[in-house]
DNA sequence: GATAATTGTTTACTAAAGTAAACATTTTCG
DNA sequence: CGAAAATGTTTACTTTAGTAAACAATTATC
């Protein structure tokens, strides 16, 4: 239980590209509480937990929401996709714990001009995806392309990437990632 | 916050009917904790909350759900009203968090047969409804009616009153208490 | 009406949550 | 490169969550 509250902390802070310090400033709590709650080394009472959520902010009913306590779903509605906003781009996870699962299948749109930031990512796994409408500029090593309504990517995730929408319109494509990185 | 959980606790387990110590034995945590909680003396670990929801059983996303956080929203959907089934009775209730607040709107539905149980309630504060459909024998005091649709009663809670469908489809009303009791 | 069971509360104690301050790494920037 | 800032972790300590057991009060049962 206090894993899962570590796991799922840490993937909803670091989606958000923030760190540990960042949250615990803002949210008014030591960084030694979040660091050891994401360890799941602490058993955090409710009020810190909404303390520390309060930073980001996110409700608890969001917190707990979707599959947080039923691992084993296996169908979900289209409105029923974990969202996780991060200026103009958008993710819509399929499931919401993926820790120990293999696979995290996610639906993306990035917003005219939006993308992963000026610096290349670098993880362990593999990653994929293919477009559904825009237009998307993928840059993987020392590889760029832009991919239209229909293409696709797939590659090792240790090679530096990074994603860019140079369109004027929305760009949205399904993607899946191997393990699930957060 | 400690507080607001334990209110919400509180609401939750009375309206159940189960005492602290039933809710303590199937939830396998210490009656006291539970005395304590919903005092709002103790500010429970999540794992602890979910621990005696449990014994509900109730998730905690449903526990937190509602306007557990927004206790000043103004407008409800249909589908938002907290829904509370309780054998052949259920309580639609209009907002969640109703401590410090003056009053208690439910819609209520007696299935065939139901009802509030063989010993009259007696409580502080005034509760009145009206019946929007089927059939409900109303007990107050020496006193027993039997309720149509567009009928209505207003009664002082500290009289010992009952409620029971003595027809063969459901009834439904819509009540008000004031002050809310749980 | 008296005994017994059940209710919620309080208390002394122990197990653990939360903090401040140090630590070891990594990243940033001149 | 090298100083400086920022990252997550660990540690010693204080506060508090959680428990078992007693308490007082109410309710059930004969």
């Amino acid at each position: 239980m206090d894993q899962d509250i570590g796991y799922r902390l840490k993937a909803i802070r670091t989606r958000l590209g923030i760190s540990q310090r960042h949250l615990a400033r803002v949210s008014g709590v030591a960084n030694a509480t979040i660091s050891q709650i994401e360890a799941g080394r602490l058993n955090p009472t409710v009020s810190m937990l909404k303390k520390v959520l309060d930073g980001i902010p996110m409700p608890l009913s969001e917190f707990f929401a979707d599959d947080f306590e039923q691992a084993d779903r296996i169908f979900f509605r289209a409105d029923e996709l974990t969202e996780i906003a991060d200026g103009g781009v958008s993710f819509r996870q399929v499931g919401a714990n993926l820790h120990n699962r293999a696979i995290q299948l996610l639906k993306e749109c990035y917003q005219p001009g939006a993308g992963t930031g000026r610096h290349a990512i670098t993880h362990e796994g593999e990653e994929c995806g293919i477009l559904l409408s825009g237009r998307l500029e993928v840059t993987v090593g020392d590889e760029t392309a832009v991919l239209r309504a229909g293409d696709a990517y797939y590659f090792r995730s240790d090679q530096p990437h990074q994603f860019h929408n140079p369109g004027n319109e929305p760009c949205e494509l399904i993607t899946a990632c191997s393990p699930p990185s957060f």
